[in-house]
DNA sequence: CTGTTAGCGCCTTCAA
DNA sequence: TTGAAGGCGCTAACAG
């Protein structure tokens, strides 16, 4: 292996020289020339293990999140991950399979393996890991979803927002039976509800619990296809179903296909993520009918995630201020919302 | 930071025997018990920089991939990294976006990053960055695409059986007037490629210059409906359509939808990569028709890719004979191709 | 602006 | 089996 040694020798300038020339240091300018052509010569570079251990930096971001395998987190993640290593920063990539305990443990390995930052997509509600990570000087931008009581720079989309006025908009359009199925209990999913509530209360429509369902515990299409028909089944049906996640569209519509249920005839779907305009998801846009739904915009997501974190690496974390980013989303409407008048 | 030294002041055992306790030497018994008492007391973890510094190792692989938006890599990306991070392994996630020279930067940065082997999807017919690595004892497993003329671990799926098995099916159910719609030039579609040559051929049937498209320079849906349509559109159409990619057959769908295609009234398709089993493409599985094709076993591809690397870490560079793993795939037969008889 | 020097935290001889 | 000592390659303080 070549090291800062062999250049000194070559070059005739002193290490430390050399290392301030390779830390962008100004340097004379004749041994800047002399450094770089040793450099180029013997194929130097530094080695990142030695330089780390002074200077306790990796130049690697830690990336934790519950799944790779969906339409959510691969465009986000290519996003930050071109911003990042632009900047000459790696990602680590930990997915913890919606496993919360799995989710703290590969946290405290990256903190272990010294990781300048982690980007972190919880499925927890209990913050303790990250009060870790905080207090160890570790900076974390949390991803698409809170902590409550956890005070740490962030970067998630409108829910709330989003979805009162999505519902609001087919409120406009003479809905007022309108059902919410929601999913796995998690901070997307409270936003959402919230959202769903308030829009209700706002204009005065009650809020029926046979109008609420919970498919929880997992992702499955079944689960969320019989909770679809069960609202249909309703002795007062509800004229618009709201989906709070992906997995309940997918339900939607698999019912739609085995029980041939017309949309927006028998009823109206809007849909918390639409799915068209994920990149990969290219096939989806082949569905029909395409749901009207909220876009998040992953790409600025996985972005200004990104400009967050080298921002705060840089910074420090001496006077830490949480900084909170939302991003705003918009909203699609298709033909699956009736005009009900 | 807590350090060996401060282990051994607490344990009164010296950093020699503390080291050797932590890489699994064996140590007298209440040392043992001594060492790891302060241990958990101090809350100690090995620097990973620090003994990466001695050992020149990382722990870390570096993975390499096109794209991670699509249904294809992301699957194994989980089954690859559930495997090394069981073997306490990180990986440090690379995507080149389908720019040759961005693949051979990223292959040349994680080797000075010291990653103890790299995973390689390539989009390169050169492999001169694959060779380099070798050369410096640096493991690389290619998935999924070969270079011609490198000898190097690889694990890929039987392309030109696959293909072959799967054209003769259908001449067996009477199609004599097959196309193939081909993407862009790489390892998989020359294979693809030769699969359908050779089973028209060992069929006698003849291969028409004018049933084979080439779709070429981007991922277009468009273009593939284009292609598509043409080749509908021929004076003596083919009765069965085989797409090379999933893209082609997104264009395929796209097609069908926008002209009212019947299929396989009209004409039957098949595809490489049945969509429906992809597990992030649980929606893909709502399109209809279902296209008959053949499906990759993605989560074996990233776990033997994960065996096989550390297999390879761990028995070293020396005496190297390249392993060449072909993992099988399976057909799956849906309404899309018609009998002919 | 430069060179000398002393570590960063760990592993690994070596002699005991 | 153990402890003392040196060094992995780099950076940062210091004196010039």
């Amino acid at each position: 292996m070549v090291t800062i040694f062999d250049v000194e020798k070559l070059s005739g300038v002193s290490k430390a020289t050399i290392s301030r020339f390779l830390n962008g240091k100004t340097v004379r300018n004749n041994n800047a020339e002399k450094i770089q052509k040793a450099i180029k010569e013997l194929n130097y570079n530094i080695n990142p293990l030695a330089s780390g251990l002074k200077s306790n930096k990796t130049n690697t971001i830690g990336v934790v999140i519950p799944v790779i395998t969906d339409q959510f987190f691969p465009p986000i993640l290519r996003a930050f991950e071109k911003f990042v290593s632009k900047n000459n920063y790696y990602i680590i990539l930990n997915n913890y399979n919606i496993d919360e305990a799995l989710e703290k443990e590969q946290v405290r390995n990256l903190v272990n393996k010294k990781v300048d930052g982690i980007i972190l997509a919880t499925s927890s509600y209990d913050g303790e890991h990250v009060k870790e990570c905080l207090k160890n000087k570790i900076p974390v931008v949390l991803l698409d979803r809170l902590i409550p009581g956890i005070k740490c720079d962030s970067v998630v989309t409108d829910n709330y927002q989003s979805t009162f006025d999505a519902i609001s908009l087919c409120i406009r359009k003479g809905h007022k039976k309108i059902a919410m199925m929601r999913g796995v209990r998690s901070y997307t999913d409270d936003e959402r509800f919230k959202g769903y509530r308030d829009a209700l209360d706002f204009n005065q429509l009650e809020l029926r619990k046979e109008y609420i369902t919970v498919t929880s515990g997992s992702y499955e299409q079944d689960d969320a296809k019989r909770d679809f028909m069960r609202l249909l089944n309703l002795k007062e049906p509800p004229t618009l179903i709201f989906c709070s996640n992906i997995y309940l569209s997918a339900g939607a519509l698999k019912a739609r296909l085995e029980y041939n249920i017309n949309i927006p005839e028998e009823v109206s779907v809007i849909a918390f993520d639409q799915l068209s305009k994920f990149p990969n998801y290219s096939f989806v846009s082949l569905i029909r009918p395409e749901f009207s739904g909220i876009c998040q915009p992953l790409d600025e997501i996985g972005l200004i995630a990104g400009k967050l974190m080298l921002e705060r690496i840089k910074k420090g974390m001496d006077n830490y201020e949480a900084e909170n980013i939302e991003l705003k989303t918009i909203f699609i409407m298709t033909e699956s919302v009736a005009e009900l008048r």
